[in-house]
DNA sequence: CGTCCACGTCTAC
DNA sequence: TAGACCTGGACGG
């Protein structure tokens, strides 16, 4: 689920299924959960949530001054007050790969539901912290992490402002690809924005970071257009680092909960809005730390030596109109769903992949539309397009930031699997 | 069956 | 700058 526009969705959804929900008694831990236990318990609260880029705050307010009658009840609690009362509560939780949230029947929780609170009603509802690869961490009376910066999407300016003072920061050494998902400073932004918003304005991946960001600091309007038509041309023609904080904007407008594996007419709308993430026809390298970048055009000046671009035959994603970003795209704002969806799927597996070639284009045998939201896979992997590729074979060693190395090591993770959850 | 891949951090050489 | 941390879907044999 996780980059900023799906923290932030995540934050509404609580807010807005907790609205006049009471809950009740204890916060419970799953077994295998490696995050403290939340140690807080009260008779009746309330929850309420905000984010700030890739991270989501849960407050605790215990309602009434209740008090802690039972002797020895919570002794072991945290945030007690002298007096025995619990005191209201922070906790601040990153999503990892699959974070989400989700009020569910407590009767049947779902599966990885690490974390859940009770409502007080009877048949209680749990509002569960669900994170299939637990990758997902949360601190008990937490607070902003310190090294993330302003959120992109809901303290834009402040953002803006910690990029354009610190250019000289090492971290603009880097490729603007990678620069992109430093969350010191573009807080919020993850791997598919980071490939949507270079592709709108076609800024090549591998370029150094500080020559492109310095292009902005100063950008000079002409003192004697109007104040409207500088707002407009603002509008049309957003700079890289606008577009950090309006292209999480327009996911966040799309609705649902943004990036989800979960099929939904939203989950349609989403796939159907990414123009170059997973795109058929797009191209994909490893960036420094392993990550796969999408983009469209040249790599840029510090693309990674002897790296193979692949092409795959991905998603069955609409893309209309072959390469042309659309950059000013105004807001989708959440229309009518329910006839939606229909249109939405035709639509889609009746569009062609459109555009074609892409340099070494090779033989790519086209994308054989697979079912949707199948993200096919692989296609060569060793194999690669090697003829093209300068390097040889050797110099590819196989990044592998994601996985388990094979052989001897597979042992053993696979009996800790057998304790399921 | 096995391999590869995934929306992200973390921390140990 | 490699792994580590995890589960599970897609695909290949």
């Amino acid at each position: 689920m996780p980059e900023g526009p799906e923290l932030h969705l995540a934050s509404c959804y609580i807010n807005t299924v907790c609205a006049g929900l009471i809950f009740s008694g204890k916060v419970e831990k799953s077994e295998v959960s490696k995050n403290p236990e939340v140690l807080f318990e009260s008779d009746a609260y309330l929850i309420s949530a905000t984010s700030r880029g890739k991270e989501i705050k849960l407050t605790l307010t215990p309602l009434k001054e209740e008090k802690n009658t039972l002797p020895g009840r919570g002794k072991d609690r945290e945030g007690l007050s002298q007096n025995g009362l619990q005191q209201p509560m922070d906790i601040v939780f990153r999503f990892g790969m699959s974070g989400s949230f989700k009020l569910a029947s407590g009767a049947e929780l779902p599966k990885h539901a690490h974390l859940r609170f009770y409502t007080k009603e009877s048949p209680h509802r749990a509002l569960c912290f669900v994170d299939i690869r637990r990758f997902g961490r949360w601190e008990v009376h937490g607070t902003w992490q310190l090294d993330r910066g302003p959120c992109v999407m809901l303290e834009y300016e402040k953002f803006r402002e910690n990029v354009l003072r610190n250019l000289s920061d090492k971290a603009f050494n880097k490729p603007i690809c990678e620069a992109l998902l430093n969350q010191k400073f573009f807080n919020g932004i993850g791997n598919y924005l980071r490939a949507e918003i270079l592709y709108r304005l076609k800024i090549p991946p591998f370029e150094k970071a500080r020559t492109v960001l310095e292009a902005l600091q100063h950008r000079k309007q002409s003192p004697d257009l109007t104040l409207s038509k500088k707002v407009k041309l603002k509008r049309e023609n957003p700079d890289l680092l606008e577009l950090c904080h309006a292209v999480p904007m327009e996911v966040i407008h799309i609705g649902g909960k943004g990036y989800s594996p979960e099929p939904s007419d939203d989950a349609a709308a989403f796939e159907e809005w990414l123009q170059c993430y997973c795109v058929p026809g797009m191209r994909s390298l490893r960036d420094g730390n392993g990550r796969t970048i999408w983009f469209q055009g040249e790599p840029g000046p510090m693309a990674p030596k002897g790296e193979k671009s692949r092409k795959r035959r991905l998603r069955v994603n609409a893309d209309p109109e072959p390469p042309s970003p659309k950059v000013t795209k105004p807001v989708p704002t959440r229309s009518s769903k329910g006839s939606s969806s229909q249109e939405k799927v035709a639509k889609r597996s009746g569009r062609k992949k459109g555009k074609e070639p892409v340099q070494g284009a090779k033989n790519v045998k086209a994308n054989e539309a697979r079912k949707p939201n199948a993200r096919s896979r692989r296609k060569a992997s060793t194999s690669q397009e090697s003829p093209t590729s300068e390097a040889p074979a050797a110099d590819r060693k196989r990044q592998a930031s994601d996985r388990r190395s094979t052989g001897a090591a597979t042992a053993a993770p696979r009996s800790r699997r057998v304790k399921a959850e």
